[in-house]
DNA sequence: TCAAGATCTGACCGCATAGTCAAATTTTAG
DNA sequence: CTAAAATTTGACTATGCGGTCAGATCTTGA
């Protein structure tokens, strides 16, 4: 027998749970980003898998708590990845730079997850009220983002910016494009749309260049 | 009985057929805004409506045509109001700043809309095939935005910017704090947001300035 | 080796859904 | 006024869904 509650923490994630769970979260992405999440039902994901529609029930408490974790998963791992670029840098600039093109890089070579997210964007718990999940998904971004132009803007190496405020829209910038390249892929070319937005971007933090303080 | 298949255009369109079409758009848009699309049932939306479930079914061929006409509804009438705004001026800076503030005007005035907009965002064809009705959806206004700034260019008003691409950046950062807004209406201040864009956005195509406001 | 637990199967259930339809009711038009 | 057409009702069907479960199979550890 499986319980998802344990006294405290996790007790003993079994190989085979792990793994299992990791080919149940992987396949369920795969399925929504290529028919649809009105289309990925559990015996569809289970088809899909090769394995028995039951196995999914085994795993996960319920779809919702599948699906919860598919949206975790597809945020955690462009996370990651552009943490790790962002870390490279020391200047605000050069940070504030690398986390639009980590962005766009991750976008280049996922494209699934994110047809997958746009799909689940619209999601909302079983009862009426709205999901908090796509809610706190977000924050974390700009909270970062923020914490990037705030270290900048001390050090007078950005403009005095509304940190908050440009964190929103620059990610804003970013979400946009992807949104639209989701849904026509020919219509946006990622390399031109990442150069458009940084020069924008580093424009509009910038102290000096061709402007100056607000 | 009623066919959708006249000879060529509408024939006769009912003023009970009209009136009753509008009523259960209206009510679908408000039950997807606040309940979220999974719970908008044919049943859930006549019960709202004070109808009976065969009244949709009589006036619409199915679901897929009910969420069809409610998604041009969604996307015609910001579309016209901020048509009107921006033809009330003459410079593409006019233009362009009356074009952002038109979209924000209209998100203030009708959350419900772009909720339900968000919630439709993740919407297939019945079949596996993605649904076009998104990419042509943005089309318009990216191609719209891009006349502006083109007409700009040529008389020497903007500067040499990449018209096509600035075009679905700015729209991009527009459609990326809507979304945020929709997530977290607490989180988001409209009125900083678009100031920041305008702000941003302006900067960005002027040939020179120091930064002015309008 | 072998028992105990972990994992898996496939049939099954209850339920909500979209869509249908004959009959009732309302509106239209001559 | 009245008959035909338009509209509405409410019960009905078919389908697909998430979830359950008893039993089969595999894995683990002593």
């Amino acid at each position: 027998m499986r319980s998802d509650l344990e006294p405290a923490g996790q007790k003993k994630p079994t190989f085979i749970e792990e793994a299992r769970r990791r080919q149940i979260v992987e396949t369920g992405i795969q399925t929504i980003a290529s028919q649809g999440f009105s289309q990925a039902s559990l015996a569809e994901i289970a088809r899909k898998a090769g394995i028995s529609k039951g196995v999914i029930s085994y795993h996960f408490a319920g779809k919702e708590a599948l699906v919860d974790e598919i949206l975790r998963s597809l945020l955690r791992q462009p996370a990651e990845f552009i943490k790790e670029r962002v870390s490279r840098h020391d200047s605000a600039l050069g940070k504030l730079r690398a986390y639009i093109e980590a962005n766009f890089e991750f976008m280049k070579t996922h494209r699934d997850n994110y047809v997958a997210l746009v799909d689940l964007w619209g999601r909302r718990g079983s009862s009426g009220g709205h999901s908090s999940f796509n809610a706190e998904a977000h924050e974390p971004a700009r909270h970062y983002l923020a914490h990037i132009l705030d270290a900048g803007r001390e050090r007078g190496e950005l403009r005095q910016i509304p940190v908050r405020t440009t964190a929103s829209v620059v990610q804003a910038a970013i979400d946009g494009v992807m949104l639209q390249w989701v849904f026509d892929e020919e219509a946006i070319d990622l390399d031109v749309s990442r150069a458009e937005i940084l020069e924008m971007v580093t424009r509009h933090v910038m102290p000096q260049a061709t402007g100056e303080l607000r």
